[in-house]
DNA sequence: CCCTGATTCGC
DNA sequence: GCGAATCAGG
């Protein structure tokens, strides 16, 4: 196979759209993985965050100050992700509000106290807004102090829950689907095309087979002639009127 | 082990 | 230019 323009296009598309090289050079046919990995970096299509690379050779001496000071979200890619459409724009809230310092219970097993916070704030996870680098200053024994007005400003409100539509097909979820098919991998289908939970096995295929080793006991079945069959199959337990 | 992308280097 | 071989992290 040649890398046609139309070839390279397609290539383009799918790199640029998020897939994988393997996904990729199973999409075009006729090319590897690497064969895939090779074109899109001589057409430039460097980026995508690589498991190997976490960053490019920057490192060297002054690594200390402020690693936090990377504001560089990832190239937000036109993946089809739809959580919460709560406003990202975490309030940084600056120092002010002191409020009086409300000590936090040591004791965790209360139950009869229930007078501070709203009961139907979930807190989740409080996420401080990480876009500032905090300074604290240390303390006898090497904790960190807490900044002036910390304590009251994390508490963010709950989000407003909104329904969004479920991923595609919640029955086949985790099941092996058509497009996950690929050499290695059981294609021996379970349920029936059509029906919602239709999928295929995906164990790890009997190799130079298509199927799992258990699917090829059902595949292939050795075949005696016929005086050396024994017609009188074992009557298995429960079958009617064992006796 | 499987996966991933990056890089090298002979063709 | 191409891609298998190899590397290296997850």
């Amino acid at each position: 196979m040649s890398w046609t323009d139309e070839r390279i296009d397609t290539l383009r598309t799918l790199w640029e759209g998020g897939q994988t090289a393997s996904q990729i050079a199973e999409a075009l046919g006729g090319v590897s993985r690497n064969a895939v990995i090779g074109k899109a970096h001589r057409l430039g299509l460097q980026s995508r965050p690589s498991p190997v690379k976490p960053n490019e050779p920057e490192a060297k001496a002054a690594a200390k100050p402020a690693p936090a000071a990377k504001a560089a979200p990832p190239p937000a890619p036109p993946a089809e992700e739809v959580p919460f459409d709560t406003a990202p724009p975490a309030p940084p809230a600056p120092p002010a509000a002191p409020k009086p310092a409300t000590p936090v219970a040591m004791a965790d097993d209360d139950v009869d106290d229930a007078d501070d916070e709203a009961p139907a704030a979930s807190p989740a996870e409080a996420r401080p807004a990480a876009d500032v680098p905090v300074m604290r200053s240390v303390g006898p024994g090497g904790f960190l102090r807490q900044n002036p007005g910390e304590q009251a400003a994390p508490i963010t409100p709950a989000p407003p829950r909104r329904l969004v539509p479920a991923k595609p097909s919640e029955a086949i979820a985790g099941k092996t689907s058509l497009l996950d098919l690929n050499d290695r991998i059981c294609k021996w289908p379970l349920g029936h095309p059509g029906e919602p939970d239709f999928h295929f096995c995906g164990d790890k295929v009997n190799p130079g087979f298509p199927y799992c080793v258990a699917h090829c006991g059902h595949a292939y079945q050795a075949q005696l002639p016929r005086r050396d069959r024994r017609p009188p199959p074992p009557l298995p337990y429960g079958g009617p009127r064992v006796r």
